[in-house]
DNA sequence: CATTCTTCGTGATTTACCTCA
DNA sequence: TTTGAGGTAAATCACGAAGAA
C-alpha cells in the first residue's frame, strides 16, 4: 500500500524551503531536516479510509513497521533515494579513481584530491582548479560533443586524472554557461532589432501624420472645385473631382508636400482619399 | 607596500524533471 | 501503470584569484 496523499509539514523555522534555503543549510544536518518532516498519509483501503499519521523517519525505516510495514519508505523521499544512488556512484567513482592512479598523469600538477570524501570534513571546501592542459582537453572535447555518454565520460576522466563526476560537472557547467552567453547574445540582437523597429515605427508614424495633414489640406480645395469638375463615384455615390489630369490638382498636392516621393502619383492619392 | 573589499570565473551541490527499461 | 535508474537543466553556493580603493 502506497500513500496517495502526502501532506508535509516542516517543523523547521521555515515552512517553505527553496533550493537556496537548502543550500544555505548546507553543512548543517540534512538528515535532521528529513527527521523533522511529519507526513500525513491517506490510505486507499477499500473498506474505509484510514488516516495514518506517522513520522517519516527516512533513516530509521524500522520505526515505520508499527504503523504499516508495507509502506514503501523510499517513496517518501527522493532525496534519500538520490543519496543512495550518489553513494553507489561514488563507490563506482572510487573504483575508477583507483584505476586512474595507474594511468600516466597528463600534468605534473594533478588536481585529483585523494581525500575527496574528507573534503568538507573540516567545514571548508577545497576548490579544484583544473590545469591548462585539462581545461584545453575538456574544451576540445566539448567542441566535438556537448554531452558525454558514460564511456566518453570515463575515458575523459581517466585521461585527465579526474573523477568521472568532475568531468560530468564540468560539462554541465559548460553547457549552462554557454547557454547563458548565447542568451546574452540573443538578447543583444533582440535589443538592436527592437531599436530598429522603434525607429521604423517612429518614421512610419511621422509619415502617417504627414499624409493626414495632406488630406486635411486637400479637402478645402475640393470644396472650391466647380460643380462641373465633380463626378459621381459609382461605388460609394460620392462626388469627386474626376479630372485626375487637372493641372490645378497636381499643384494643390504639391503645396506643403515635404515628401518628394509623393510627386508623380497624385491621382492615386486622390482616388484613395475619395473612396 | 599591506590590507580590505568587490567582482568574476568556476567547481560543486541540490532539486526538479524527463526518458527508458 | 508504476517504479527506479540515469541523465540533464536550472538555480545556487562558495572558493579563490585579480583588481580597486
Amino acid at each position: 500500500m502506497i500513500c496517495n496523499t502526502r501532506l508535509s509539514l516542516s517543523l523547521g523555522s521555515s515552512t517553505t524551503t527553496t533550493p537556496a534555503d537548502q543550500n544555505n543549510n548546507k553543512g548543517k544536518s540534512t538528515q535532521e531536516d528529513d527527521h523533522q518532516e511529519l507526513t500525513l498519509c491517506l490510505s486507499n483501503s477499500s473498506d474505509h479510509h484510514e488516516y495514518l499519521t506517522n513520522c517519516n523517519m527516512i533513516n530509521n525505516p524500522q520505526l515505520l513497521g508499527g504503523v504499516n510495514s508495507s509502506i514503501s519508505v523510499s517513496s517518501f523521499s527522493n532525496t534519500s533515494v538520490k543519496r543512495e544512488r550518489d553513494a553507489s556512484s561514488q563507490l563506482e567513482e572510487e573504483v575508477e579513481n583507483l584505476e586512474t592512479k595507474k594511468v600516466v598523469l597528463i600534468s605534473p600538477k594533478v588536481n585529483v584530491d585523494v581525500d575527496d570524501d574528507n573534503e568538507y570534513g573540516g567545514g571548508t571546501r577545497k576548490k579544484l582548479r583544473l590545469t591548462k592542459e585539462q581545461s584545453d582537453v575538456l574544451e576540445d572535447s566539448f567542441k566535438q560533443h556537448t554531452t558525454l555518454n558514460s564511456k566518453q565520460k570515463r575515458d575523459l576522466a581517466r585521461r585527465l586524472s579526474l573523477r568521472p563526476r568532475q568531468v560530468e560537472v564540468w560539462f554541465q557547467n559548460r553547457r549552462a554557461r554557454t547557454k547563458l552567453k548565447q542568451t546574452e547574445v540573443d538578447c543583444e540582437i533582440l535589443r538592436k532589432c527592437y531599436e530598429e523597429l522603434k525607429e521604423e515605427n517612429k518614421r512610419l508614424n511621422k509619415e502617417i501624420q504627414e499624409l493626414k495633414s495632406l488630406k486635411m489640406s486637400a479637402v478645402p480645395f475640393r470644396v472650391q472645385l466647380s460643380a462641373a469638375t465633380l463626378s459621381m463615384c459609382p461605388s460609394c455615390d460620392r462626388t469627386y473631382g474626376g479630372a485626375a489630369t487637372d493641372s490645378s490638382t497636381k499643384i494643390s498636392y504639391s503645396i506643403g508636400d515635404q515628401k518628394p516621393h509623393f510627386y508623380g502619383i497624385p491621382s492615386q492619392i486622390h482616388q484613395q482619399q475619395l473612396c
